[in-house]
DNA sequence: GTCTATACGCCGATAGAC
DNA sequence: GTCTATCGGCGTATAGAC
């Protein structure tokens, strides 16, 4: 039993070392330009058939990728819809994490803000009709209902305030800014909520 | 001579059909998901062979594209500025333009935002360091100095307010958003300028 | 200047020993 | 579950006729 529980999770092991290896690297130079041996090498293993123990092919360590990240995310945006009830707050938090996710897993945030998903993943759903995306724009038209936001269409409100807000991640995760994101966070929150704050 | 002189013109034309035939299928498909057939194919030639007689390689015909478009954008903004001189008009003046463009010539600013052009042109300088973006960081610290903009990170200034442009327009690019850049160009403008106005 | 035909290499993927 | 060996295919690129 213990023999089995060993090599079941000595496995699972290896697939997160995959998934980790091809994150670093889909993020460093793109999906295209990343080989399956770069994979394995950086994953430590020798060859490319291991991999296909753990992945049926290429495209399927980037869609798992894409399930994980986008349903860890998920996740913690309920956690803050839980933890606040205004559509400042909640959105507040949002920028909280995002720029936690900067300086803490930048080859995550690259995931998110940076490559071109349906570009290799053609038949996943495209961001803006994923789950967390859609709980966003929820919290967007709470606030215009509430009269915290201003009245207009909400996904231009969405481009105003994230439009800002990943700009200046960007800019941070590829070295045009030199302080770590946490530096940026309050100018960068209070500029982007000023430009959707019902005045 | 005038024989000559067509022939050299045909060639010039037939380079100018691959380059609009690759424009399009890169800003539709991305850089690796086209093919040189593809590309031949749809600037009406049988085969790939043919279009090494305008370019080396694939690689160059991005490269070409690359600077034909950073090169048309410089000329624009040396003419935005000579004809204002306050960086309240000078931005608006490209504002404007990168509207325009978005309803008129889609493709274009689908290369400029949205393709991740270090991905397939590493040796390029990457688009912070263009001439017209430098340009736009001067419009800005212009703007810093004269008191007209905050006086913050000029390269920031420029994250809030591109963030707002630029993701606005890329709604309208993928489609997200529905009518056609200019509906949404007096209300953008406004809240990129203010995210940015020394108030 | 465009065609046919073809070479070449890389990379994704599989078979099978251990 | 990882190794060695190898296949097959696609896409880039070239040679040479017309």
């Amino acid at each position: 039993m213990d023999q089995e529980k060993e090599i079941i999770q000595s496995k699972a092991e290896t697939q997160d070392e995959i998934l980790l290896a091809a994150l670093k690297l889909f993020a460093e130079k793109g999906y295209f330009n990343t080989s399956l041996t770069d994979i394995a090498e950086a994953a430590g293993i020798k060859n490319t058939s291991a991999v296909y123990q753990h992945f049926k092919n290429k495209q399927m360590i980037a869609s798992q990728l894409y399930t994980n990240i986008f349903d860890s995310l998920n996740i913690s945006i309920d956690d803050i819809r839980r933890r606040s009830q205004k559509s400042s707050e909640q959105l507040r938090g949002i920028v909280d994490l995002f720029f936690k996710l900067t300086d803490d897993a930048p080859d995550v945030m690259q995931f998110l803000l940076i490559l071109k998903l349906n570009e290799f993943l053609p038949e996943e759903k495209p961001v803006l009709e994923t789950d967390p995306f859609m709980k966003i724009i929820k919290i967007i038209q709470s606030g215009i209902n509430a009269g915290e936001i201003r009245n207009i269409n909400p996904f231009l409100v969405n481009a105003y305030f994230f439009g800002i807000i990943n700009h200046a991640l960007e800019l941070v995760l590829t070295g045009a800014l030199d302080k770590k994101a946490d530096a940026y966070l309050a100018q960068t929150w209070l500029t982007a909520w000023n430009a959707i704050a019902r005045k």
